[in-house]
DNA sequence: GGCAAGCCGTACCGTACGTTACGGTTCGGC
DNA sequence: GCCGAACCGTAACGTACGGTACGGCTTGCC
């Protein structure tokens, strides 16, 4: 079911050269997707092969690495949920939406779904894993707590704290994603991305909001 | 953008043996991902390379023709929009959300779209856009003329008939699509397929459903 | 029957790349 | 100044696989 936390975090038993190599093999994967060559990012960390294999034993540990490496960068802060009124609640939807959007639509989140989906066909790694808890996983999370103190906070109505989120997911990202990864050139500026944070919310708004209002049943 | 329709409808220029022999590709890449081989495929089909490079010139023209092959085979009847009442239209958006969330579940769809989004990254063919132009898009030009009949029944209301299709499309897929791509073990039964129907359907009808009855504005 | 076309099976070629090995350099510790 | 450890750059190795060539078999046509 993958909702297992995937590994020791990493972030810290790495080097700082270490960094700099993973950011390295990070940027040459944007760059060139999962047909990187372990000589490519040698001759772009200036390092050696030895070295490459010494600290991450073979290819897909490499890989691995870069990714968990990029993954322990996107903590993000958590919203707090105390004081709570329909305005900040809104707000705090809305800041999610829209910094979901940026995440799912940037070079690095594409690039590394990339590898991680090729690679799940077979499944040699967890870089599928890795990407999920970081991504999808971790965004409910941090989500969860905001949706169940709106509904402490008699603003929102559900049953279960999964099933709304997973409908707020949804109206957020639609069809993004996947016409991202499949290659449509999906222009999103911050406008757009504003307005349709704003739009997601107002839905699952609609949809989930405590019925105290005019929308009466 | 890709809303162009990729290639000449090629189903029809295929010999029958061309065809078991895409088949045979077919299940290969269902079976092992991007990581077949020439040797292999020939092997499954009975088929010799040099065959197989004549018929479909190198590696990735096999691959593109064995997905426009697949895309050919799912064609959906498309639903006639008269005598629309409230009743059919639900009926109608519940089938295509259960179609829908059956295609993306199967594990050719899964097996396609990895590959496909593994050949994006590297853009030397249009995988991509094949996949993305029988499967999402195909799926808005079939819906959005029952969202269009609905309008003019007085059933739904919305301004732009693409904004209403990627909001249905979220409710429907959700996250569906991106965890089956990263390896997520989501069980799909075919009652948890028409419940998440059922429910997409209720969800969507709620946001876009024409304000005359007690959900009044 | 003779023949050409199409195809199967397989051997073969060339290359790209993962992986290993090694000589040379830097640097901290003594 | 000397030593060993870590590391850089590069050369070398092995293999997997895309692509090609070729001999033999079937089939349809004369």
């Amino acid at each position: 079911m993958l909702h297992i936390v995937p590994d020791i975090d990493t972030s810290e038993t790495l080097t700082e050269r270490q960094k700099a190599v993973l950011d390295a093999a990070l940027r040459l994967l944007v760059e060139e997707g999962d047909q990187l060559t372990m000589t490519a990012v040698a001759r772009r960390a200036s390092c050696s092969k030895e070295t490459l294999y010494k600290w991450f034993g073979d290819r897909d540990g490499l890989l691995t690495a870069t990714v968990q490496w990029q993954a322990s960068k996107v903590r993000v802060a958590p919203v707090d949920g105390k004081g709570l009124d329909l305005a900040s609640l809104t707000a705090s939807l809305e800041r999610f939406a829209s910094d979901w959007l940026n995440v799912i639509s940037s070079d690095t989140s594409i690039a590394l779904n990339r590898v991680a989906v090729g690679h799940a066909g077979s499944g040699k790694d967890n870089l599928g894993a890795v990407v999920l808890e970081n991504g999808r996983f971790a965004l409910a999370r941090r989500l969860k707590p905001v949706l169940e103190a709106g509904r402490q906070a008699g603003l929102l109505d559900f049953t279960d704290a999964e099933t709304a989120f997973r409908s707020f997911f949804g109206l957020v990202a639609r069809d993004v994603q996947i016409r991202l990864l499949l290659g449509d050139r999906l222009e999103l500026t911050e406008a757009t991305i504003g307005g349709d944070a704003v739009r997601a919310t107002q839905q699952f708004l609609a949809l989930f909001g405590a019925k105290t209002r005019l929308k009466g049943l």
